[in-house]
DNA sequence: AATGAATGAGCCTTCATTCAT
DNA sequence: AATGAATGAAGGCTCATTCAT
């Protein structure tokens, strides 16, 4: 039985926070078990108590990652005031570049993406990454329902579209940050997200 | 000299194209030249004639492969009918996929966002990508506000969010196909593209 | 931290041995890395945590070869009686065969003067042994001088020639054994070498 | 039967005349066929038509200049006036840094005495370009004798001396020319080769 | 005669993993 | 718990050699 019971989860989370720093500054592909052990201030052999490969390494950063992150945002949201509109225009932290967790997150995101399109098992992290998300905008969705703001709305299908619309603008954003500043950002995803949340108005609008 | 002149041409195109097809299957990361070269039908040394290094050869595929998708694109869309709204909605051919560019088109996209996240000569054939698009987009933007189709937009920025939201619902599409039908991706680009593009409308509506 | 302290420097030690040995038998130009590590009874990868390249491990083995020989000739040297003649053709230790030193030294020594010719981190550790060579040569001739045995000698050049004309002989010595006799080597430098500390009283016997 | 039929001839010549250029820049180590046959003007597989392998073209490089550089000096040398010990000091040509057979000669001959040390073939190329000075330096030393000159030599272990002086000397002078002037190179083998052939003399001032 | 495309063996190097301490 | 020495597999690259043209 361990001296101090908690250092199982101390070293965990201290290699899974150099796997971070060094995955997003690296690439999965060219990070290497030293790297990490460096980062988190351990040796080689020291990693191997902790996680059995390095694949695990990977999952498990990732795993946490995300679901660190949502966490996170899901609380900022909630905090939030504001109606259904408000609160899906409202990921405006998904633009700031000060912020540790979008810095190192982007290129952690595109790596799992580029894993997922071969790899089951990076897909379902990535899976559980969107679904996450999705179920968040989908309750947004249907609250707005709920309270007649918005009509005639498939609550999941547009909560994918919204997810995917974020993410399709985050993505320049972070790859060409001298070309998309974050008031581009916001602006583009107001009036995406906006002509998504209202498409019988603006279609009426056009047939009319 | 060669009793084939063309025989150069057409080793590189063999290659380049079995390139695609392993980094398409494999990822970047993971795609051996021997791979690569026994998918081409040469040896490994086969290929130091035509690329000298991995990486040559890498960039090459990427280049290549981007070149010519965005060439049959435009070219499928001038040949289109319809006005400035038709064609900004009309890139259906990315979400069909029984297209090998496009099977094949986006695991290679995700590569080069990954490699773009730490190396600029990959950020550098990216942006090369999304340039072409944003040119194509917003001459047919300026178009627009030429006819009074369009009012009150910033042609490039327009381009740039338009390409974004494109890109991030196909990678969705792309990353859970049983999730994302065709249907959705193109009914999720109609309504978040037709946002952007009547911010004017929209917005008076929600204002008026 | 390891276990036994010294590993570091016994594994080092034990690798340069087995490198000298290899490479004395096949040259520089044919020994592999594999070669090394077996006659070191190491993996392949057991050498990289030792030395870092190829180019390494050769470097470090001559010079530690050249500086361990130089130190022991020095040894030898200072022991022995005599005054500045014999000290000077005191070298017969070069002309045994029977030495480890000896046979695997010329070969490594021929290595160096070809990788020398074409490198300048191979001429800088040619240039070394030579040097050490010569200071101690020079030691001795200048000890000579003030002891009135040698006359009108400029020192550092005669010490140079000397050094030359001992590896000269040395060179011919081993590579043809069967035509160069240890009596053969250790006459000609007794004459040559004589001829060299006494140019004013030859060239006087021969002007007179 | 060949249109020109001395082509077979100039090929050779122009392919050894590259191979000499090449190996004397690069080392035989590193010199590649590719090296070879651009310096040649020729392409790689031209080479095979006239040597059949590496080694082969190696080998007849080294013993065409060889058998080249001993003629010439040979020439110069009984066009040389003068008596034996003029003519045994008279390899003045030696140290001559412009001569192109000169600067090309001595990084050949390292290599040569490397791989002499492991390889037979090469071993008996050494010894014969060395038998070749022998034998002439021997014939000046009999006619030394003849004239009564010399006295109490042993020819061919005196021819062997002086010709293993001169390398050793040479050897220097070519690795280290900021260490060592012709005139050190031509005087240090003046006195150590006088003192070689006077040994009587010199014995007998000595002695008595 | 000459080319250069193609092969395939071989080498250096990297690195995840194992294990004795 | 932790180290880091050691392994061995695997990959990229080089290059002598072969051969169809």
């Amino acid at each position: 039985m361990p001296a101090i019971p908690e250092l199982e989860e101390i070293r965990r989370a201290q290699i899974l926070e150099a796997a971070l720093r060094t995955i997003s500054a690296r690439g999965c592909a060219d990070v290497t078990m030293e790297d990490i052990a460096q980062a988190a201030g351990l040796s080689k052999g020291g990693l191997a108590h902790y996680f059995k490969s390095k694949n695990d390494l990977f999952q498990a950063t990732f795993k946490e990652f995300f679901d660190r992150v949502f966490l996170r945002v899901k609380d900022e949201l909630t905090a939030r005031p504001g109606g259904p509109m408000e609160k899906l225009l409202g990921f405006e932290m998904l633009f700031n570049r000060d912020d540790p967790d979008v810095a190192l997150g982007y290129p952690l995101l595109f790596d799992c993406m580029s894993l997922a399109a071969r790899d089951d098992t990076y897909r379902a992290l990535f899976d559980e990454w969107v679904n996450n998300w999705i179920t968040v905008l989908k309750g947004i969705i249907e609250d707005g329902i709920a309270q007649g703001v918005f009509q005639g709305l498939e609550p999941e299908a547009t909560a994918r579209a919204a997810s995917a619309i974020y993410q399709g603008i985050a993505t320049r954003w972070c790859l060409a940050p001298g070309a998309h500043s974050r008031e581009w950002a916001l602006e583009s995803v107001r009036r995406s997200v906006t002509g998504l949340l209202a498409p019988h108005r603006v279609l009426a609008g056009q047939e009319g």
